[in-house]
RNA sequence: GGCCCUAUCGUCUAACGGUUAGGACGAGAGCUUUUCAAGCUCUAAACCCGGGUUCGACUCCCGGUAGGGUCACCA
């Protein structure tokens, strides 16, 4: 049994999109999975189109999606043989120079054509069972703008062999393409790799995914925050699942449960929603430090930011996410608040004038028997029995007194609780805080 | 249009002749002793249609319908 290859031939004429990237993905851990190779060829026989920036972002996303090749190589590299061969069979006889009128600009008046001789070709696709496909309609299609410039179908074909790939993994638009890559094949001599046509993935409107439907460069999600360990996820569940109920794999995992038999049909829709939640899972499983790192996150003050990061965990979809919150709804943590007076006698009982300053007050004495780096359990069990008495006194009473706390201590309408903005901020910052929405609350009322 | 492929909740999917059709995301409700978030509990939500085959079909076959792919001197 010859060792697994699989590949990987995305063309670098332009950013792939997460489709192209899922087939990766597959080719990938199919590979893997049986200890194989997994070769990356960037096909760059369309000189015109192709560009080295683009090449570069293949190379960039599929590094960071952690699918390292054993081979990587552009197709160009293996022009001699390609011509080569394509010498072989016009000598042959099972392909000619052919002289025409240019149809189109760009067109050659002289280019290489396959002799097709008709009938049908059948294969067995690995995902969907036997394929049959009538050839005579395809005429004698081209293989080669010149001997130096073959194109796709007759260089996939030649690479495929001579890089010895056993299971050619690509997506369903290629199905079509495959009869007369065989045409080819026999041609040539050699032997079927075994296909294994995916599904295609979908856009919300329902169709492929592709350049002018919105799709993006895979390197835009790992911009926005997005784990590579949550997209390698992701992509590997758009048309494949284990067979469990497991949700959420590593890589490591995903390369060992991976099973090209269990991979569906139909296309699937591309769901950045989802994607979101995923991704929101791999990053509460980041150790604090590397949740700083790998997000990039960056604050006045370091040691806070520590303090902070089970709070984005909790709230944080995206490192972007993340990153907006420091700058914004959770500035305050870092900088003082700015208070409103209104706000923060907002849950004063009616009729009960200065609740919030006496409250405040009473708060200020427990907070200050405090020792830095008290819990926010211990804080809310040294606390809520002040808001117990006051609920004592009736109804709401609690609110009067844990609102303008929250309200002293952030600024915010909304925010954590309490007893976490107090641990964050240390008991002298939190009584510092305290003290001036107390000077607020004092100031005589303006107009 | 020709050819090809596909078809389970809104989405990703489980089921491989016998289940109250399961899970996840999302949605809704409630509970968590202030707000937000998180968490927990609960709820709604699907077998495209029609014929067969079978004691019995989401599962097998045929037809229809719908959706998608492909018909390049691009890959």
């Amino acid at each position: 049994m010859n060792p697994v290859v699989t590949r990987f031939a995305p063309s670098p004429t332009g950013y792939l999109h997460a489709g192209n990237y899922r087939t990766a993905v597959f080719a990938y851990l199919f590979a893997k999975h049986h200890r194989g190779s997994f070769i990356v060829r960037i096909e760059d026989t369309d000189a015109a189109r192709s560009k080295p920036e683009y090449e570069a972002n293949i190379l960039e996303a599929l590094a960071w999606l952690n699918l390292p090749a054993d081979a990587t190589y552009r197709q160009s590299d293996h022009r001699a043989r390609h011509r080569q061969l394509l010498e072989k069979l016009i000598a042959d006889g099972t392909a000619y120079v052919s002289r025409e009128k240019p149809q189109a600009p760009g067109d050659r008046e002289e280019v290489i054509r396959f002799k097709n001789l008709g009938g049908s070709v059948t294969f067995s696709d690995v995902i969907r069972g036997e394929i049959t496909t009538d050839v005579t309609d395809l005429g004698d299609f081209i293989i080669a703008r010149s001997l130096d410039e073959p194109v796709f179908h007759f260089a996939v074909v030649v690479d495929d062999a001579d890089e010895r790939v056993t299971h050619v993994i690509r997506g369903g638009d290629h199905i079509s393409n495959t009869a007369r890559q065989m045409l080819i094949q026999r041609a040539l001599g050699f032997p079927a790799p075994l296909y294994a046509h995916l599904p295609l993935i979908l856009d919300s409107q329902h169709k492929k995914l592709g350049k002018r439907t919105g799709a993006k460069a895979l390197t835009e999600y790992r911009d926005r925050g997005i784990l590579p360990e949550a997209m390698l996820n992701y992509l590997a569940y758009l048309g494949w699942n284990p067979g469990d109920e497991r949700e959420y794999l590593s890589h490591d995992e995903l390369i060992e449960a991976f099973d090209l038999a269990r991979v569906q049909k139909g296309s699937a829709i591309f769901d950045d929603v989802k994607l979101l939640s995923v991704n929101q899972h791999w990053m509460r499983q980041l150790p604090a430090d590397d949740f700083i790192s790998r997000g990039n996150l960056a604050a006045p003050d370091t040691e806070k930011l520590r303090k902070i990061v089970p709070l984005l965990k909790e709230r944080a979809r995206t490192f972007g996410e993340a990153r907006e919150m420091l700058s914004g709804e959770l500035s305050f943590l870092f900088h003082e608040p700015k208070l409103d007076k209104n706000q923060l006698l907002a849950k004063e009982p009616p009729g009960r004038p200065g609740t919030a300053i006496t409250a405040l007050q009473g708060l200020l004495g427990a907070i200050k028997a405090l020792s830095e780096g008290v819990s926010a359990e211990a804080l809310k069990e040294a606390i809520m029995p002040l808001a117990n008495a006051e609920e004592a006194k009736g109804k709401g009473g609690r609110g009067a007194v844990l609102w303008p706390l929250r309200y002293a201590l952030s600024g915010a309408e909304r925010s954590p609780d309490p007893f976490t903005l107090i641990s964050i901020l240390g008991p002298g910052e939190s009584v510092s805080r305290i003290q001036r929405a107390i000077a607020v609350a004092s100031t005589s009322p303006e107009r």
